[in-house]
DNA sequence: ATCCAGGAAGTCG
DNA sequence: CGACTTCATGGA
């Protein structure tokens, strides 16, 4: 049978907090594709097929462990929905949209190249360039190809960038392909903000980058990246007239602190997906 | 043609 | 620090 080295799986029976199109389309992950009743999902070199069934979902992948990891299988969301609940109806409305929206464990360093990727983009082209980027560049595992190392990242030169599509980001991602190859840890311990600081000092991540980073890559749910969309949802939340981004975000984060985050990804989803530009 | 997209860097005050 | 401009690219 084809794709027999998916050969284990998880069972999900609790969908309640698990939904696959939400997981994968509320814009935390780039690199899935939609199959007859399946989604095909790449993070780093992992594998995982997800068939959906009317009351229950199955992981076939070519690791258990780090897909159970990679989902953030061991976290109760439900609980997490109902200390979000009541502060804000929109914030409700959103939640109820999204009830099975998860935050994924994904590479830091595939964070930080697609999220240089993301600046003033637009989510079609960031995929078309992340999908040329790992055809080029990543390995080839039953046809998948995964995200490149770090030393593949940094062997290509400017030109290769650009021809991919990443226009005038390609010189970041040199730049900062070279910081990653050179070996860019990031401690256990580390308080957020200095992470953000030190993720800051990479070409091409600037205070939203860093944020998505450390959010979907570090699983730091303190943070409340604001881009365009979660900029609009700012008024709409009743805290008042902000034009700076970065002031929204502190707010934010006061507002809802360590489950900023997934507060963040149900606003985003709830609007992106709504088009919800003036309310 | 002009505007927009999960913004960041460079410049100026 | 804060505001303002520029930066590839492709679809609407």
């Amino acid at each position: 049978m084809e794709n027999s080295f998916l050969n284990s799986d998880i069972h999900i029976k609790d969908l309640s907090q698990f939904d696959p199109k939400q997981i994968l389309t509320c814009g935390q992950v780039f690199r899935y594709y939609e199959r007859e009743n399946s989604f095909d999902i790449i993070g780093k070199n992992l594998i995982c097929r997800l068939n959906y069934h009317s009351d229950h979902v199955i992981i076939h992948t070519n690791d258990t462990e780090r897909a159970a990891a990679y989902f953030d299988l061991d976290t109760d969301y439900n609980s997490i929905k109902t200390r979000l609940t009541g502060i804000h109806p929109v914030l409700d409305e959103a939640i109820r949209f999204g009830h099975g929206i998860r935050i994924l464990n994904q590479d830091p360093a595939e964070m930080i190249i697609s999220f240089i990727i993301s600046a003033n983009n637009n989510i079609p082209r960031i995929k078309g360039i992340i999908e040329r980027l790992c055809e080029r560049l990543g390995e080839n595992k039953n046809g998948f190809f995964a995200f490149p190392t770090t030393e593949a990242l940094a062997s290509a030169d400017e030109s290769f960038y650009k021809s991919i599509g990443a226009g005038y980001r390609a010189a970041y991602i040199v730049k900062t392909a070279k910081v990653l190859a050179d070996g860019l840890i990031f401690e256990r311990d580390t308080p957020t903000d200095r992470l953000r600081a030190q993720l800051m000092k990479l070409d091409g991540v600037g205070p939203k980058v860093a944020d998505c980073i450390l959010l979907f890559g570090l699983h730091r749910t303190d943070v409340f990246p604001v881009d365009i969309w979660t900029s609009r949802v700012y008024r709409s939340l009743g805290l008042g007239e902000e034009s700076c981004r970065k002031r929204m975000a502190q707010k934010l984060v006061e507002k809802f602190g360590s489950l900023s985050g997934y507060a963040q990804q149900y606003l985003y989803y709830y609007y992106r997906e709504n088009k919800l530009i003036f309310i």
